[in-house]
Formats: structure tokens, sequence, C-alpha cells
DNA sequence: TATAATGATTGATATTTATCAACAGGCTGT
DNA sequence: ACAGCCTGTTGATAAATATCAATCATTATA
């Protein structure tokens, strides 16, 4: 099911070279490559589970995946992933555990990273680790978004902003085709799929935007805008 | 209102030197030291607010403080913070915009450090930077249990939530006096003050605690803990 | 092709939670 | 002592949301 290419390419052929490791040197890319392998899932396929050991980074190089909490009896997703970013867990820093599971939600390729090999990094490096602890802050700040959309705002409002966040952050455009399934839909804006479906077809209804499928676009940005801002 | 007190003491007699700067010497010690100033805060007072600059951190020294979002009508409390901890929000590697707010909740000592001078050390010294990732993955952590419970359990739960975090991280005893109001309950469990109330009673009138006025003691806590996992 | 399995959709209903209104008790300042 | 102003409390009601069950559509499989 899962098939290992090991050092299938070289990390300073790749576009992550230019995006998260830009502040490495070639030396230090070098240490990358030998210790990363490369793996490709099927959509569907769990990369990690929560509570595992944790004892690399992953950096998605194509596909989408997602990454989830497990919680009681439904599943919460923090984010989707896409090129070229990497899921580093907070575990890492604390007890090598995952704190969130992983799976993909298209076909991704991955690269496994010792995580040694990264913390040695992070030690060595400052611009690396400044640049580093940016992404932190910066997921951590989202993180603040969507729990103040999750927890504040009612079920339209919430819809409009995993709308927004999938056409401007992930799909990047407007027409856009849908590589997640209603119950994502559900479980990123943290409502019954029911409800999720709901809301779609009133926003339909409305004139919002149109759903065929897994195809969707939005008509009304400004509406949509507003409803996500009156919550 | 507010007391300035420049460098009314000196950081290497400060207990913060054991706990959040364990891994400076005396030299970084010396640093922040010169670039830092104390104030003091009544309850009540605004720390700082969200969306204003953010030059420098907050290192609590004394007195309880909460940082919290303001969001659509209500707030939501993100954390409590006590002795000795920081506040280092993440828009300091982003921004520099503070993305939550904080307020003092009992009267609060707290020192203000200039943002850069963190930053210089934090590229400088490995150990206190690894100790600060450490720290914010910790922080990261938090956000993701407090997210769930927000987001999938029932009222009952998240209010046991919230009584577990006052008497084991907060005020760390069992019969404990509650220094926050019941509207900070309800900006903590994320709920109406109202609702945050009635889940007391019902705990009172099943036995699992006591609450009078503001003393508060939990009776069963096999039991509480059972409300908190069955959500 | 027929058939099962899965995901999407809809309606009816029950549950959860917020809102509104009223009131009590404890402070403050006069 | 009294009025005014908080915070806390309670009850009645309305709104938001989940759950359950049934149906439809689509895809996968024998």
């Amino acid at each position: 099911m899962i098939n290992k290419n090991h050092q299938a390419s070289n990390c300073n052929d790749c576009n992550c070279k230019t995006q998260i490791f830009k502040n490495l040197g070639s030396t230090e890319l070098d240490l990358i490559n030998n210790s990363r392998f490369q793996v490709d899932y099927k959509g569907g396929e769990i990369i990690f589970k929560q509570g595992t050991p944790s004892p690399y980074f992953v950096c998605i190089t194509s596909g989408l995946a997602k990454i989830y909490i497990e919680g009681y009896g439904k599943n919460l997703i923090l984010a989707l992933v896409k090129p070229v970013d990497y899921i580093f867990g907070p575990g890492i820093y604390v007890d090598n555990r995952h704190y969130y599971s992983a799976s993909a939600v298209e076909d991704c390729t991955a690269c496994l990273v010792d995580a040694s090999v990264f913390k040695k990094l992070i030690r060595e490096n400052p611009d690396f680790a400044e640049d580093f602890l940016k992404r932190v802050s910066l997921q951590s700040i989202f993180n603040f978004e969507q729990i103040v959309s999750l927890t504040q705002k009612q079920m339209p409002g919430r819809i409009a902003d995993v709308i927004f966040y999938l056409s401007e952050k992930i799909y990047c455009k407007n027409p856009f085709e849908l590589s997640i399934s209603r119950q994502d839909l559900a479980d990123l804006s943290g409502m019954s799929k029911e409800s999720a479906i709901r809301i779609l077809k009133e926003f339909k209804e409305e004139g919002i935007l149109t759903v065929a499928g897994n195809k969707m676009e939005i008509l009304n940005v400004k509406q949509l805008r507003q409803i996500s801002e009156t919550g």
C-alpha cells in the first residue's frame, strides 16, 4: 500500500528548498537529504495517528492532506496541508508523541525527515530557527481565528469561514473543485454533516454560491464576507 | 493608575531566573534587566489590547492575569497566567501586533522586556531557544485540548474541564477560592454566564462539589473526571 | 447487468443552549 | 438609612443545532 522510494530525488532540486528551507545552505540540505525518505499515500490513507510516537517531521510535496484531532465521537480538522508545507506537531519538543492525526485527502507524496536532524538545524541556524518560529506563530494565529470562529459564530458564519479558507488558502481560485467530502466540511466547521449540507443549500438558494456536486463557486463574495463577520 | 518602577529590583534575584530564564547566563540576564521595567496593575486593569502593537513581552511576577480574545460580542479566555510565566504572543514573530488582550484578574505585577532583546537571546542561545520552543509547544497542545473541549463537549463536560484547570493548574489545591467571576468562568468554557451557573448548581445538587460564593471544593473527583471524559 | 455499498440530501423531531426578564444580595457613596 | 449599581441567581421561553430515519445518487463489485 505504501510505496517507499528512499532518496528518489535530491533536496537541492526540490521546490521545498526555495520555500520552507530557504535559509539552509547546501551542506544543511544534504543533511536533510541523507536522512529523508519519500512515501506515497493514496487518498484516505493515514499518514500518522494521534498518540503514536513522532520520530520525524513530514513535508507534503504533492497532493492534499488533512490534520485532525480525534475527539469525542467526531473529528475536528485543524488544517488542510498542501505542497509545500510541513506538518510539525508540537509533540516533537515535548514528548515525541503526535497530538493529532494526519491522513491523505488526495493522493499524496510526503518526505519524512528525522526530527533530530530538524532540531539540530534549529539549534545551529538562527535564521532557520526564526523562520520556523514565524511559521509556528502563523499557525498559532490561525488556530486562534479558528477557535473564535468555532466557539462564537453560528453555523452560517462558520461555513462561510470554511468556504473562504478553501477558496483562498487551499484551492486558491474561485470556481473550485472540492476534493474533500461533506463530512470533512462538517469536521472543519465543527457541526454535523447534515447541518453543513443544509447551510450550503441555504447559501445556494440565496444566490450566494453555486454548488453542483464537488464544483463550487462563490457568486457574492461581499455577502458571504458579511455572513462571516456577523457570525 | 499604572505605577512604573523602572529597575525596581534585579533579574538575578528574581525567581523568574530559575524558571523561565534558567538557560541564561548572568550577562544575558543583565541584558534583560537593563531593558525591562516593572508595572503594577490593579484587578480589572488592562495590560494590553488585542490589535495594538506589541513591542515587548510580559512576564507576570505576582498576581493573576487572563489572556482573552475579544470576539463577536463575547470574550473567550485562552488562559490564566500566574507567576512565573510570560505572555508571549505569536505576533512578535509576525507583525508585532497582539492577537489577544490581557488584563489583571487579581492585582498583578509584571515585567515588560523589549521584544528585540528576547529575539536576540533566542538567536544566540540555542538552549534558551529550545526551551522557548518547548513552552510554545506546550501552549499549543493546551490550545488543542481546549479547542476539542469547546467544540465537542456539552456544557457539563466543558465546565468540568474548567474546574480541573482551575484546581490543578491555577490555584493548585482542592478547596480553592475563585478569584475570577462567573462571567470569566463562562468565558473560559464558551457559554453564557447563566448556563455556567446552572451547571454549577447541578453539580452541587449531585454532590460532585460544593460552591459557596467564591469557595469551591471538588467532592467527587472521579465523577467529575467522568463527566469531563464523556463530554 | 444486477447488486451492494457509500456518500449526499431531505424532513421530522428531540436536545442543547442562549436569551430575556425578574429579582436578590452585597457594595458604594451620600 | 437610602438609592444606585454591580454580580449572581432563577425561571420561562425561544433559538440553534443534533439526531434519527428515509430516500436518492453514484460508484464499486460480483
